[in-house]
RNA sequence: GGCCCCGUCGUCUAGCGGCCUAGGACGCCGCCCUCUCAAGGCGGUAACGCCGGUUCAAAUCCGGUCGGGGCUACCA
C-alpha cells in the first residue's frame, strides 16, 4: 500500500516554525516513499478560523517549497479538503456510531462536568468524565424529542486500555479511565477536531499521521474512534515540541514564530528547510548542510529525535550565509534588486543594475541575511552619508588628510580605471608615502562609502566610478580641513 | 492533582553494552590570512542531571529520583 500522510492545520494563526517542521517531516516522509502528501484545512473551528490566515498558510508552505500532491487549491478524488464543507459527513458517522452503540446523546451540565472533575482531581483520581451522569437510553431519546439540547459523545469502553507503538516514540499505553468520553458532535451539530480530523484520515486513506507531540495523549481518542468506524488503524508518530531559546514552549514573545517572518527577514527558503530538518532529525553522518533531495534520499522517521528542541536562531544564521554564498551571482543579485530598491524607495536604472551585479558578489560573501545588503551597497546609489563614529575613529589619524588627497590626485590621472589599475596606483601611493595599508586605505574607505566598514574598497570604487569616487574623496578632503 | 512523553557540550545532535580519552555542527575564545567587515584555514573551550541496580564491562539495559514538556474543553 502507498505511503499518504497529510499536513492538516486550523486556520486560527499564522504558519509557524513549529508547523512548519511537521509539514516538512510529512513531505520528506512522503517523497522519500514515493507517496502523496496532502493538504487538508482542520477548520471546523468556524469562530477562530480566518481566510488570511489561511492564505499565510498556503503561502508560506510555497514558499518553503513544500509541494503537495493533493489538497487545498490542488484538489484530488476526494473533492473538498476543507472540514467545513464536510459536515454532512461527520453527522452521517456520528449517527452511525450512536446506532451501534459506541456513541450516545449526551446531556450533562457544564456544572456537573466541572464539579465532576473538580471533585476527581481533588481526591487524586483521573478527571477524565465517564458518562455518570446521563440518562439511561429512553430518558435520552425522550429528552431529546423534547428539544433539550444535548452533545453526542463517544463512549470509550471502560475498563480497557490502549496501546499503540509510535514510530517515533516507541510502545505507549492509555488507560481508559484517563480517557474521557469526549463529545465528537457540539450541542449546535458541528464536529469537533478529534471526529473531523479521525474520519477524514480514514476517508482519504492516511496511512501515517505524523503530527506534534501535542496530540499525543488524543491519539487513544483517535484509535477508539477508528475502530469503531470499522476502518484500518493508521500508524502514528509523534514529533516533539519546539522551544524557545529559554526552554520553554516556543511563542510571540521569544520573537518571530511565523514562517513569513523569517522570509521577510531575508532568510532563504532552502536554508529555512535545511534547519528545521536538523531540528529533531539529523542524517546520522556528520555533515549539516543537506540539500532537500538529499534529506528526501536519507529521511527515516524512525530516527527522529523523541527529545524536544530549541529552536535558536543562531545557527540559522549561519547556515542562512552559507546558502547564500551558494547562491550564483545573477540570482543573488536578482533576489537583492527588490530589496535594494525598496531601501532607496526609487527603481534602478539599467545601468545601475549593471552596477550591482558587479558588487554583488562581494557583498554575496559578506552576507548572513539578505535584509543586510541594501545598507552595505547604499554608498554606490545613494549620497554619501558619513557614519560619525567611523569619521572620527580614522580621519582624525595622522596621514589620513594625505591619503584622501593622495588618493585623490592619483585616481584623477588613472589610465587604466579597472579594479587592477585602481589597486596599482593605490599601493604605489602607499609606498611613496609610506603609509600601511590599513593606515592609508582606511580613511578612503570612508571618504567614499562613509564607513570604516564597507565591501572591499579598489572594487568598490570601481563600481562608484572615477567621477564620482574622486569627488567623495575631494568632499572628505575638505570635511577634513 | 492525574496520566503520558522527554533528559549527551550554552544550542542542534552522533552514539543503540566493549571501538568513548564521548564525535560533528552552531556559538564563544585564540591564531593565521587580510584594505575594513565578513568569508576561509588552523587550534581551543565545553556534555552523558542525580542515586541505585544488572553486567567481566553502561552514555547505552532496569528501577527510583530530580528537572523539563504535553494532555486533562461543546480549542485544535
Amino acid at each position: 500500500m502507498s505511503v499518504r500522510v497529510r499536513f492538516a492545520p486550523s486556520p486560527t494563526g499564522y504558519l509557524h516554525v513549529g508547523g512548519g517542521r511537521t509539514a516538512l517531516y510529512n513531505y520528506l516522509f512522503a517523497r522519500h516513499h514515493g507517496g502523496s502528501f496532502i493538504l487538508r484545512s482542520d477548520d471546523t473551528d468556524r469562530a477562530r478560523s480566518t481566510a488570511e490566515y489561511q492564505q499565510d498558510i498556503l503561502e508560506s508552505l510555497r514558499w518553503l517549497g513544500l509541494d503537495w500532491d493533493e489538497g487545498l487549491e490542488v484538489g484530488g478524488d476526494q473533492g473538498t479538503y476543507r472540514q467545513s464543507e464536510r459536515l454532512a459527513r461527520y453527522q452521517e458517522v456520528a449517527a452511525e456510531l450512536i446506532a451501534e452503540g459506541s456513541a450516545y446523546y449526551s446531556f450533562a451540565t457544564a456544572e456537573q462536568l466541572e464539579a465532576f472533575r473538580e471533585e476527581a482531581m481533588a481526591s487524586g483520581r483521573s478527571p477524565a468524565y465517564d458518562g455518570r451522569h446521563e440518562p439511561d437510553p429512553a430518558d435520552a431519546m425522550a429528552r431529546l424529542a423534547a428539544g433539550e439540547p444535548a452533545t453526542v459523545r463517544f463512549a470509550v469502553p471502560r475498563p480497557g486500555e490502549t496501546t499503540f507503538v509510535d514510530v517515533v516514540r516507541g510502545t505507549v499505553t492509555f488507560d481508559h479511565v484517563q480517557v474521557d468520553d469526549f463529545v465528537i458532535l457540539r450541542s449546535n451539530g458541528t464536529p469537533t477536531y478529534h471526529l473531523a480530523s479521525t474520519v477524514d484520515d480514514v476517508d482519504f486513506g492516511i496511512t501515517h499521521v505524523i503530527r506534534g507531540e501535542d496530540l499525543l495523549a488524543s491519539t487513544p481518542k483517535h484509535i477508539l474512534l477508528t475502530e469503531a468506524m470499522g476502518a484500518e488503524q493508521a500508524t502514528y508518530a509523534h514529533l516533539s515540541l519546539l522551544m524557545g531559546p529559554d526552554g520553554k514552549k516556543l511563542s510571540k514573545r521569544h520573537g518571530h514564530t511565523a514562517i513569513k517572518a523569517y522570509r521577510d527577514a531575508g532568510y532563504l527558503a532552502p536554508a529555512m528547510v535545511n534547519y528545521l530538518a536538523l531540528l529533531g532529525w539529523s542524517p546520522g553522518d556528520d555533515e549539516t548542510v543537506v540539500p532537500l533531495d538529499e534529506m528526501v534520499r536519507r529521511f527515516d522517521l524512525a530516527e527522529v529525535s523523541k527529545n524536544p528542541a530549541i529552536f535558536d536562531t543562531d545557527k540559522l544564521d549561519w547556515m542562512n550565509g552559507v546558502y547564500i554564498r551558494e547562491l550564483d551571482v545573477a540570482s543573488f543579485a536578482e533576489a537583492v534588486l527588490p530589496l535594494v530598491e525598496e531601501d532607496l524607495e526609487r527603481s534602478l536604472d539599467a545601468g545601475e543594475v549593471a552596477t550591482l551585479r558587479e558588487i554583488a558578489p562581494h557583498v554575496q560573501e559578506r552576507a548572513k541575511l539578505l535584509s543586510e545588503v541594501p545598507e552595505q551597497v547604499r554608498f554606490v546609489f545613494a549620497g554619501i552619508e558619513y557614519d560619525e563614529g567611523s569619521w572620527n575613529k580614522v580621519m582624525t589619524k595622522e596621514g589620513a588628510d594625505v591619503a584622501v588627497k593622495g588618493a585623490c590626485e592619483r585616481l584623477a590621472v588613472l589610465d587604466n580605471w579597472s579594479i587592477e589599475g585602481i589597486e596599482g596606483s593605490l599601493r604605489e601611493m602607499l609606498a611613496t608615502l609610506e603609509l600601511s595599508a590599513r593606515k592609508g586605505l582606511q580613511p578612503l574607505r570612508v571618504a567614499i562609502s562613509g564607513s570604516s566598514v564597507s565591501p572591499p574598497l579598489f572594487e568598490s570604487m570601481a563600481a562608484l566610478g572615477r567621477e564620482r569616487t574622486i569627488a567623495r574623496l575631494e568632499q572628505a578632503a575638505a570635511r577634513m580641513e
